[in-house]
Formats: C-alpha cells, sequence, structure tokens
DNA sequence: CGAGGTGTTGAACTTGGTCAAAAGTCGTGG
DNA sequence: CCACGACTTTTGACCAAGTTCAACACCTCG
C-alpha cells in the first residue's frame, strides 16, 4: 500500500483495512509517483472528506446525468460502461480503489457514461470546484493530473489496438494484463494473481466478445497452461511472460515520467 | 478558421493560406473555446516559432524513439499507429491542422507510437520544457491542456466502443462523424463534405476492418444514399443524421466547456 | 433443498476476412 | 497527348472466427 517507487517511506507490512481516515489511498497512489508535500497532501485529502457507502451491483450515475460532484474511489470496485441499443453493452473502464472517478466528465455538462459499482463500495465525493483550486494553488498537482490523464490515454490506445487487431485471446490476455498493471501500482505484492470481482458478461462487453467466447477463451487460455483459475473469481496469470508477448502487453504505468515542475 | 464560438472577431472571409506567421492555426484553435490573453497567446505562439516541411507518406517517429520535440501540426494531415505483428496494424489518431502532436508521449521518455504524414505537411517542432513552462505560467492553458485530453478520452472512449460493439457500416460511420466533427472546430463552414487523404487500407486499419470490406462497406453507404463520393477522396455525408443515429454518435468537441479557472 | 444467477458445451449460422483477379486512377516520361 | 506502370479500389468465391440459441451443469445463498 505504500511508495513501491519514489518513497520507500515509513514501510508497513500490516495490510491498512483503510478504517483509519488517516490512510488514504488517493495520497498513497499519488505519492507512487510524485513526491508529495504537506501543502499538496492536505488538498488531496481535502477531496476525501466526506465519505459514503454503496453496494454492490448498483447504478452510482447515469450516462447524461448532471455531475455535482466527483469521486474518490476508496474501497470496492466500480466499472463505467455505455449502452446501446438492442441491449448491448460496452465496458469502458474497470475502477480499483485509488481512482479519480468521473474526472474527465468535469469538462462536460453531464455524465458521458453509466457508473456502476461491482462490490461494495466507498466513495469519497467532492465537488468539482477542488479540481480548480488544485490547478491553481498546486501546478505540480495540476500537472500530475495531466500526466495520469497521459497514461490513460496511451492505455486506451492500446486498448483501441485490442479491440481494433486482436483475436479472441490476446483480447482476454490484454485485459488482464491492463487491470493486473493498474492493481500493481497500489499492491505491489501481488504475485501474478487476483480476484476479479466481474461475471463473463462484463468481461465480454470488455473486451468486444460475447460471453459464451470469453467463457470458451478463458477455458482455452486454461488448457493452455497460461492461467489458472483456482476460484470463480480468481485469476492466476501463470505465464506472465508469454501471456504479455501474445497481446504485446506494455506497461504503460510503469513507463509514467510525472511532468515534474519546479515551483516558480 | 477564426473562432466559431466565443469570439465573433475579425471575420476574414477569404480562406487563409497560412502563409502569414501570424495566423496560428494552434491559437486559432485555442481561441475556439477559451478567450486567450496577450501572454497566453505569445506563449502559445512559442509553440510555433520554427517550422519544417515534410513530404506525404513519409515517417516522422517511430515508436520507440527518444523524443526531444513536440509539434503543432500547421497544414496539412498526419496519423499515428502502431505496428503489429504478420504486417498488421492499428491507426490509432488523424492529425489536422491545430492539433498538437506528440503531447501525450511526453510522460513517457519514449514515442508511444508511429508518426506519418499523410499528405504534404508543416510542422513546428518544440522542446518539452515549453509545456512546463506553460503549466507553471499559465494555469488558465495548463487546465485548457487538461480539457483537452478529456475531450480526446471521450472520443476514445468512443471509439473502443465502436470497435468492440458496432458493425462494418456504424464503424466507418463513426470514423467519418469523427473526423468530420474535429474539422467543423477550424472551418465551421465545411458542408456536410470534406477531402479526406487516406487510402481504404488505412480507413479499414482505423476501423478494425479489411480493406475489402471499407470498400464494400462504402459502396453500400453509397447505395442506401448515406453518403456520396464525388471523387476519390471526398466524402460528402448525404443524410448526416442517420448517420449518426446509425452509431448513437455525440460530438463531444462541442460539448466541451473547457475548465474556467479565475485567475488567483 | 431449491432458485436464480453464472458458466459450459454443442450445433447452426453470420459477419467479416482472405485470396485472387479485374478494373480504375493517377503521375510520369516519352 | 498518350502510354505505361504502380497503386488503389472493386468484385467474386471461399473460409474462419466468433455469435446466437438452447440445453444443461454449477455454484451460492437463502
Amino acid at each position: 500500500m505504500n511508495n513501491p517507487r519514489l518513497s520507500p517511506g515509513a514501510a508497513e507490512t500490516a495490510p491498512p483495512p483503510s478504517t483509519q481516515l488517516s490512510e488514504s489511498c488517493l495520497v498513497s497512489f499519488v505519492r507512487s509517483f510524485l513526491d508529495v508535500d504537506a501543502e499538496e497532501e492536505r488538498l488531496l485529502r481535502l477531496l476525501e472528506e466526506r465519505e459514503e457507502d454503496h453496494g454492490a451491483r448498483i447504478n452510482l450515475i447515469g450516462a447524461g446525468e448532471e455531475l455535482e460532484q466527483l469521486f474518490v474511489l476508496r474501497r470496492g470496485w466500480a466499472f463505467s460502461s455505455r449502452y446501446l441499443p438492442e441491449g448491448r453493452r460496452q465496458v469502458l473502464q474497470i475502477h480499483v480503489p485509488g481512482d479519480l472517478v468521473a474526472l474527465p466528465d468535469l469538462v462536460f455538462s453531464r455524465a458521458t457514461s453509466e457508473l456502476d459499482t461491482l462490490t461494495e463500495c466507498t466513495l469519497c465525493p467532492f465537488p468539482r470546484s477542488r479540481i480548480d483550486d488544485l490547478f491553481r494553488a498546486a501546478p505540480r498537482l495540476g500537472a500530475f493530473l495531466y500526466s495520469l490523464a497521459m497514461v490513460e490515454r496511451a492505455i486506451l490506445l492500446d486498448r483501441a489496438t485490442s479491440l481494433g487487431r486482436f483475436d479472441a485471446p490476446a483480447r482476454v490476455a490484454h485485459f488482464l494484463l491492463e487491470i493486473y498493471s493498474r492493481l500493481l501500482i497500489t499492491h505491489p505484492n501481488l504475485d501474478r494473481n487476483f480476484e476479479l470481482p466481474m461475471t463473463q458478461d462484463l468481461v465480454g462487453d470488455a473486451t468486444g466478445l460475447s460471453s459464451v467466447h470469453v467463457s470458451r477463451t478463458l477455458s482455452w487460455l486454461e488448457s493452455e497452461g497460461l492461467i489458472e483459475r483456482p476460484t470463480r473469481r480468481r485469476v492466476v496469470l501463470r505465464e506472465l511472460e508469454s501471456l504479455k508477448s501474445m497481446c504485446q502487453f506494455e506497461d504503460r504505468w510503469q513507463a509514467l515520467e510525472v511532468l515534474n515542475l519546479v515551483e516558480a
């Protein structure tokens, strides 16, 4: 949970149950890329002042809704998606703890996609104006947000490549690796396996496949020894390197170099 | 070429041949979203100090190359893409005049994709550090860059939806509309038609289809009266509304509300 | 124990891909 | 001004990956 790269810092081995208000997964997420000073930390913590819990599998924001609040996702998983005619759907993003959610919709007056929880979640809502404050009062954090957006962009382009040109096994592999690489930032000790709280239906909607074909593809990957599925929701990336090479996976988070502004 | 929304400004009807250094398509692009003050304009013009010409169909940046410079695309079209094994390719982005090119790679030490010209181009290279200056000295422009990134993000999510869940006609329609809506910003007088300097092969690599199927799909769209192709490279979006509804098209540029920071 | 959601499997089908040939387009140079 | 050659687009025949439909098995939780 603490900084895997820049600040060796106070190493707590006990997995923080995130019950203490003092442990902010947003701050620790930012810290893994940037040395945060006291004032910056204060501004970030302001985003997590309030918190609210939500159950699993419920809709938080509907596409087209007016958005007064943005959120830090403090606990649990969520996803954003878009509904299409005839009951089709595209899953656009999987959100894990530490993510800033709905931030992009800041520049639109209405939400551009649905937001749903996967598991029970704790969200910290904050008003849009906090982001303005942040750009004004802490240009380094502004530049950091920009850097974040650029990583996300690179990841979306990777995904476009996956959706546009990969076959089913490569798409599924890419999807698993994308999530795994994001989880590694805040959980550097994950040993090639993680809990994926999604039905195959959702995985299909994320990879542009039918749930039936996701099932077949996962079975095939398992039969090839590339992955394992010890339980329904757990995935083991058994042959990490083979999986990476079958979809040209690049870890964009690892490669990130935050725009590092010298204070004026 | 002048501001279609915020500043009615000095209306020149003659199409500016962009030979005068004083007419910057970047400035006019920014101006269509934001009232730019003198100091901000100066900072933007700094990005276009130098310029260099390049021929059509040549490679400007290879994926993995170290990047010292970013570019403003002043004249001509370019595209970025990624090569895949077995000669496959995914076209990721079409760049038109006024675009900031390679900016996202700012946060990576190496280019994440290929950059190639489509037509003859004039590029204005500038060093990475200019962007830092911009974030520090003009937080409003920093916030503007952020807003731009968020529109681009929304567009990329639309594209993911297209690649993941649309059939061939809808993908092609979406592709054409995406370009058309971008062109409208700087050329508000386009009358449902534009020059598209791309082979069908490239369109296929952008839409995740084979060039053969692009040909069939364009013919089908034409036979349905949805588009016309008066010449090889010109497209007329004859039934704009039908095209939009067949791919749920949303114009993200139109909906953009730039983060509008009040000066501190 | 039973019910509803989830995952698996098989069979028929469909969309779009591949291969190959023909036709069209455009620039170049004789 | 025309002819040639390279490239692009079109068309047809065949093929393959993934979809759809439907039945069945499997958890999991009351």
